[in-house]
DNA sequence: CCACCCGCCATTGTGTACAATCGCGGTGTT
DNA sequence: AACACCGCGATTGTACACAATGGCGGGTGG
């Protein structure tokens, strides 16, 4: 139980108060993205104590970093037993998935009514990025990447609750792909998302309604949503009553 | 420092162990009532000791309690400075409608699938509550039931992140209410409520939904949402900005 | 031999002390 | 007289110490 997350030492106040700079965001980051790159696998216990001391932080801001954690449907918290990392079912999956299709399509007719000229191009930047995590092989920045293009169409629509709403399901929609993507694609398939910009810089909301609903289709429709989970995976079939005793072990291939 | 918090009064210590929960939910609750009552304006700040010293718990409780608060959209989180009652600007209170108007149309479609007859009975004895917060003249608690229907409703609706935005939209709602409602009428008249128990009944989901849809008419037509908000109320304006001075003048009238 | 009970240990929950930060008011200078 | 700078007080941010809870294993009785 040493440092396998090493790199994160005190920032000096180099970031500002605004962006990056808080310890609980660096926290919260570290976590969240070692989620989504399975290097902690879901059933996970995240002791406080443990995190802390990888961090060089007291059991404070950890505190802080989980609560947020839990409010965003990643992590489980059990009062008085930890925190563990979230294992979604197949049917809290499948709400999940339900909420994003109501929110994507406001989502979408909203961004095409409002988004800027400049959203637009920083939208074709961010698929960019995520095609070359995908190239270089880098699984977890890629799902991390997609999520954070849907964000911030989330943006372009400018409704701060749906934005905050958005950022929940994007988080949990990333975990469960993580954890239940049959590994053989690209997630988001990034020319999807091409096609959706287009659709929206041409300010066409039938079309680009359309290609969202579809989009959403095709992620699913990669998942294994459907019951086959049971046969060689116990482990996960019962993750969320487990605190999981070896993290160490990447319980399951699937 | 004048206890304008005094209906909160300390809980004799012994009795902390409340039924309702852990102390952080007592906290929040009572803070989550004073605000929709009035009692606390929108801009009133939030300081951690005084509210600590009122409910006879530590800093560390307040500080759960507010971050909560926050996160649902009712108390503002200015780092270094503190909290105060949020005040959302016409703009913000635009959003929330507009978020609301497309969640309770899902939930209303849930609900009329799902609901079960237990559920049924239980909104209709909130909506009988909620009648006689009125015919007391309770504001506040009519405010916060309407909004507990509406959550109710929610569950019904069977979809766990519905249920956790819903609560935050309903918030914010009841906050949007509290600060701009002309004070006329009452607030989500409770036919309105009972007319949609009865459609979701009888399972008729078109009839329900455009009940529903009335109904948020209904709601934002009572408020001052119209840019009249300008004359008499630099303080409302601005109160963003302020962290309060005195909090013992009630801003404005409106 | 198995089951139940009890006490220990690990981990979280809470309170509190201390450090850092921000706003504000006094003071000096132009 | 007005502006700017600096130190002070108040309030939040962080860490840590202690209390409480729950799990687990040893021990004992049936």
């Amino acid at each position: 139980m040493n440092e396998q997350l090493q790199p994160l030492k005190k920032q000096p106040r180099a970031g500002k108060a605004g962006r990056s700079g808080t310890q609980d965001d660096i926290v919260y980051a570290h976590i969240f993205e070692a989620i989504l790159e399975q290097r902690l696998a879901p059933g996970t216990k995240l002791s406080e104590e443990a995190l802390g001391e990888i961090f060089g932080v007291s059991r404070t801001i950890i505190r802080r970093a989980l609560s947020r954690l839990a409010h965003e449907g990643v992590v489980l918290l059990r009062p008085n037993r930890g925190a563990v990392v979230a294992s979604p079912s197949v049917e809290e999956a499948r709400q999940v998935f339900m909420a994003r299709r109501l929110v994507e399509r406001a989502i979408t007719e909203l961004a095409v009514q409002h988004a800027t000229a400049e959203q637009i191009a920083d939208l074709r930047q961010m698929v960019n990025d995520e095609r070359d995590s995908f190239s270089r092989g880098d699984r977890g920045a890629g799902i991390r990447l997609s999520g954070e293009f849907h964000l911030k169409l989330a943006e372009a629509a400018k409704n701060a609750p749906l934005i905050s709403f958005q950022r929940s399901l994007v988080s949990q929609t990333s975990l469960i792909i993580a954890q239940y993507e049959s590994g053989n694609r690209s997630h988001c398939s990034y020319d999807e998302h091409t096609q959706l910009i287009d659709a929206i810089e041409a300010r066409d909301a039938t079309l680009a309604v359309d290609l969202m609903m579809h989009h959403m289709d095709h992620i699913d429709s990669k998942l294994n949503l459907d019951e086959e989970s049971a046969s060689d995976d116990l482990h996960a079939v019962f993750s969320h009553l487990l605190q999981t005793k070896k993290p160490g072990r990447p319980t399951a291939k699937l």
